[in-house]
RNA sequence: GGGCGGGUAGCUCAGCUGGGAGAGCAUCGGCCUUACAAGCCGAGGGCCACAGGUUCAAGCCCUGUUCCGCCUACCA
């Protein structure tokens, strides 16, 4: 006979409802549709990429969202695409050539961006066959690629208008060189990190090879770059000096001695080495004192003839050797070790160097102020809010934006110089004859764009801008974008200056920033440290549903996740509990449930029908305002400890018991109800399981996707909200665990049937066991159960305080004097503590005469209930002692 | 140098506008109870980093100290 699963089984269901999805256009958003529109661009994983933790995180959140917004009925766009990431591709497909011993320039330009569309071609897809594994619900078939025909006339039309508009300018600056990556780099682009290097003092003899001034370099081979040694105005040490130049070490060049208010007078020993070329503070000042501005290392990373000797030396041997020279020329005056932040390429790690280099820039403050703006009058809200003074802090500090690349792969810039003039031409297409003079020969520009400046118009580029597209009325401004931290400035506040600039409105209405994913210990996941999770790997063992409850569930963390897979494993139970719930849910329920039958329904009925509502909305508030991590917490407490240890429980009578009574139909309808809304609810967090489970569901049609969250609104919602069953049902469930505690504490067997009887003064008490007393009697597998004003108490009796009532568990002959004796002491030794601190409260005037009302109320209840407590099992404990 | 975040149970973390300290995992005890042992029932465990302050009342607000992490920066 065949076996019911046991266990739920993610790998089969997976796939298949996601082909489901897919095959039926579940996704798929309508730009001319009157529901109310709902998007979100997805951030464009790059094509070199394999989904990776962040991702996972990133990509949940946002399908989480869409679904969330098409079970509320709304027309859902989630943009999908993937970003070309210029030097990262470029680097990956060069290392494949080096792999077969070749280069890109034996290639020549041409081959060989084929032959990184060629690699995209053949491997690009992997990421978003993995955003798939995920759940990922875009609308696939809109799918775009920042280097496709449309999005590539969208990033040369923003540049030539830019440029027309002056926001962009080409231009003479110290620029940040990579030279493993052969190209330029924003300031963004460059990661400092602390360096332990040496602080090495140089003399610097006066003409007359006497005395001298004594600078201090870190970097003492671009010293053949100098063309100064600059001190401070004011500083009284180089008041008066026999000469106003000195001879540059191992050059024999003559060099001024100048004066600038930029020096710090308290390093070192006041005098600075002036290094146009190769620092950006020396350019500045060599721009203020008319200097020359020669280089001395070259865009391989080795030095100049500049360099005399060292011609051709790489430049950190090149720095050994300058300083072995100083040391036997006794210029060396002294090396101590020093630690300070050295700047690196964010793609390969390379030392970069300040380089002279000409290069494209875009003025960014006028666009930023715009961009900052927006925030303030509250056009875009930044949630958690506190990454808005990031934000702020960054745009009001920002500089010029340097856009050119010295790579292949990318949009070459839409710049022409005439061969006959010399003068540029920047226009769309290509021109035929120069601006300037008409001559017919122009040389394009052979600088590509900033993988930054296609991404940052990824909002609008993507739904068809420079037309204006009907996608773009229908879902331009985004609803939301969600990213992490690590690119609020590198991609948002760009696509805020973009899309404010050329859309005339903001990009999207909210940003939510979310954390990053590290490891156990707290550490970035890196390949190189080893600690890397894979996301595929984790969903392979857990499965998908699991892996994405516990991403939302993590999701409030401040600015860190760190993930492990024990708390996977324990979502993965959670999964599993939802499976086992429904089965068993689906061995009662029929396609007749669908309608709950006249009549008044049980107390457990009106309960669950009542906390799910409850629960439902409170759901939704949470995700209204990117509580991923509340609403999973209420949708985990509700269906565990609230749907399945106790309605279940409950209803086991009835729906064992006899065969066409009322109570049978009306709790399987209930059954049925809460166990559907519970599907829509957790469906947005667990697309897959859901979807399985509601095709097993009798009574529904299609997919879950189409179906409708029970909320506000909806005719009939609320209806079932019933506080007064809600105290009902904390009454018998307080009663059944005060008898469940005394079984444990006294370890009685759970076989063993016990008799209550329960005191109280309270009329709802007793009215709710008299009628509902079934309930206590089934769950706390009792004999008997009785319930009385307070009078003669039992003799030999267990007793479990509860608000309003006492219940007594006789156990003559059973009980264990000594072992009720420690556990009442103890108990009221707990409760005295409580008591003190609730009596000084009352005893203090200041806190009745200044606490609020409520308050100095909960507080006397607090304590009558307290003392009540505490003087029933005094009674008891004395009536237990007095039988030793 | 500037800025930001964090220090709450053994571990990982929640704790919203101040009003009786929570969850999951781990631990201990008892259960194969007919959806689920990936389970059920129960228990123990916290000077909420430290020191002050504001308040009737502080995990939460203010000040200082300390430790950890991150971002940012042109002191060579």
């Amino acid at each position: 006979m065949e076996q019911p699963d046991k266990g739920y089984e993610p790998r089969n269901v997976e796939k298949r409802w996601y082909d489901f999805w897919e095959e039926h256009q579940l996704f798929a958003a309508n730009e001319s549709d009157s529901r109310p529109g709902y998007s979100i661009v997805i951030p464009p994983p790059n094509v070199t990429g394999v989904l990776h933790m962040g991702h996972a995180l990133n990509v949940t959140l946002q399908d989480i969202l869409c679904r969330y917004h098409r079970l509320k009925g709304h027309n859902v766009l989630w943009m999908p695409g993937t970003d070309h990431a210029g030097i990262a591709t470029q680097n990956v497909v060069e290392k494949k050539l080096a792999a077969e011993g070749r280069n890109r320039h034996e290639l020549g330009r041409e081959r060989f961006i084929d032959a990184v569309w060629d690699w995209r071609k053949e491997s690009g897809s992997a990421i978003i066959h993995q955003l798939k594994r995920l759940g990922a619900s875009c609308d696939w078939k809109r799918e775009r690629f920042t280097m496709d025909d449309g999005l590539s006339l969208a990033v040369r039309t923003v540049f030539v208008q830019l440029y027309h508009e002056g926001l962009i300018y080409q231009g003479d600056y110290i620029i940040n060189w990579c030279h493993r990556c052969h190209t330029a780099l924003s300031d963004l682009e460059v990661e400092h990190e602390e360096v332990s290097g040496n602080l090495y003092q140089i003399r610097y003899p006066f003409c007359d090879h006497s005395g001298g001034i004594v600078i201090a370099t870190t970097r003492p081979e671009t010293l053949f770059g100098d063309t100064a040694v600059a001190v401070h105005p004011d500083d009284e040490r180089y008041r008066n000096l026999p000469s106003e130049s000195v001879l540059l070490p191992l050059t024999g060049r003559s060099i001024p001695i100048i004066r600038d208010a930029h020096v710090g007078m308290a390093f070192g020993t006041g005098a600075l080495k002036v290094t146009p070329a190769h620092d950006p503070n020396d350019f500045e000042i060599g721009n203020r004192h008319n200097l020359p501005r020669p280089k001395v290392i070259d865009d391989n990373g080795r030095m100049t003839d500049c360099a005399g000797k060292f011609e051709g030396m790489d430049r950190f041997k090149c720095r050994e050797a300058v300083v072995q020279a100083l040391q036997d020329q006794g210029l060396l005056v002294g090396v101590e070790p020093y630690s300070h932040n050295v700047g690196h390429c964010y793609r390969c790690k390379t030392v970069v160097e300040p380089n002279l280099s000409r290069q494209w820039f875009v003025r960014a403050k006028p666009l930023a102020e715009k961009a900052i703006a927006a925030v303030q009058n509250g056009q875009t809200r930044i949630i958690p809010e506190i990454w808005a003074a990031n934000y702020y802090e960054w745009l009001n500090n920002i500089r010029d934006w340097c856009i050119s690349r010295q790579i292949w792969w990318g949009h070459q810039i839409p710049a022409w110089t005439c061969e006959a003039c010399g003068k540029m031409t920047v226009s769309l297409t290509p021109p035929k004859t120069c601006d300037t003079c008409g001559h017919s020969v122009l040389i394009q520009e052979t600088d590509v764009l900033d993988t930054w400046f296609s991404s940052a118009l990824w909002p609008f580029s993507t739904m068809g801008w420079p037309e204006n597209s009907p996608l773009l009325k229908a879902f331009y401004p985004t609803s939301v974008l969600v990213t992490g931290f690590d690119i609020l400035f590198f991609w948002v506040a760009r696509m805020m200056m973009m899309g404010i600039h050329f859309m005339e409105d903001v990009p999207f209405k909210d940003v939510y920033v979310h954390a990053l994913v590290r490891d156990e210990a707290g550490k970035k996941m890196s390949k190189s440290k080893g600690n890397v999770i894979d996301p595929l790997t984790v969903m392979d063992q857990y499965g998908t549903d699991a892996f994405r409850f516990t991403l939302a569930a993590f999701a409030a963390q401040g600015r860190d996740i760190k993930m492990s897979e024990k708390r996977v494993e324990g979502y993965r139970h959670f999964i599993n509990k939802l499976w086992n719930a429904s089965r068993f849910a689906l061995m009662h329920v029929s396609p007749d449930s669908a309608d709950i039958p006249a009549g008044a329904l049980t107390l457990p009925s009106q309960w669950i029908l009542s906390r799910c509502e409850s629960v439902a909305r409170s759901a939704a508030e949470a995700l209204e305002t990117y509580r991923f991590n509340d609403a999973a917490g209420l949708l985990y407490q509700f269906v565990w400890h609230e749907l399945c240890d106790w309605y279940l429980e409950t209803v086991k009578p009835a729906l064992y018991g006899k065969e066409g009574a009322p109570v049978l139909e009306q709790t399987r309808a209930v059954l049925w109800r809460v166990l559907k809304n519970t599907l829509i609810c957790l469906h947005p967090f667990t697309p897959f399981v859901t979807e399985e489970i509601w095709h097993m569901l009798p009574g529904t049609r299609g997919s879950i996707m189409n179906a409708r969250l029970p909320r506000d609104g909806d005719p009939g919602f609320g209806r079932f909200e019933n506080t007064e069953a809600e105290q009902q049902m904390a009454i018998i469930i307080s009663i059944i665990t005060g008898i469940r505690n005394i079984r444990g504490e006294m370890n009685l067997s759970p076989s063993l049937k016990l008799n209550a009887l329960i005191h109280t003064e309270h009329s709802q008490i007793t009215e709710t066991v008299h009628r509902h007393g079934d309930i206590i009697t089934h769950l706390a597998k009792l004999e008997k159960l009785a319930v009385d004003l307070p009078g003669e108490r039992p003799r030999a009796a267990a007793t479990a305080i509860v608000e309003g009532a006492i219940v007594f568990v006789p156990l003559e002959g059973i009980l264990d004097l000594a072992k009720e004796t420690q556990r009442l002491e103890k108990e009221i030794e707990k409760l005295s503590l409580d008591l003190s601190g609730v009596s000084r409260k009352l005893s203090n005037d200041d806190f009745l005469g200044k606490a609020p009302e409520d308050i100095i109320g909960k507080v006397k209840a607090k304590h009558a209930a307290l003392s009540e407590k505490q003087q029933h099992l005094q009674i008891n404990l004395d009536k237990i002692k007095a039988m030793i």
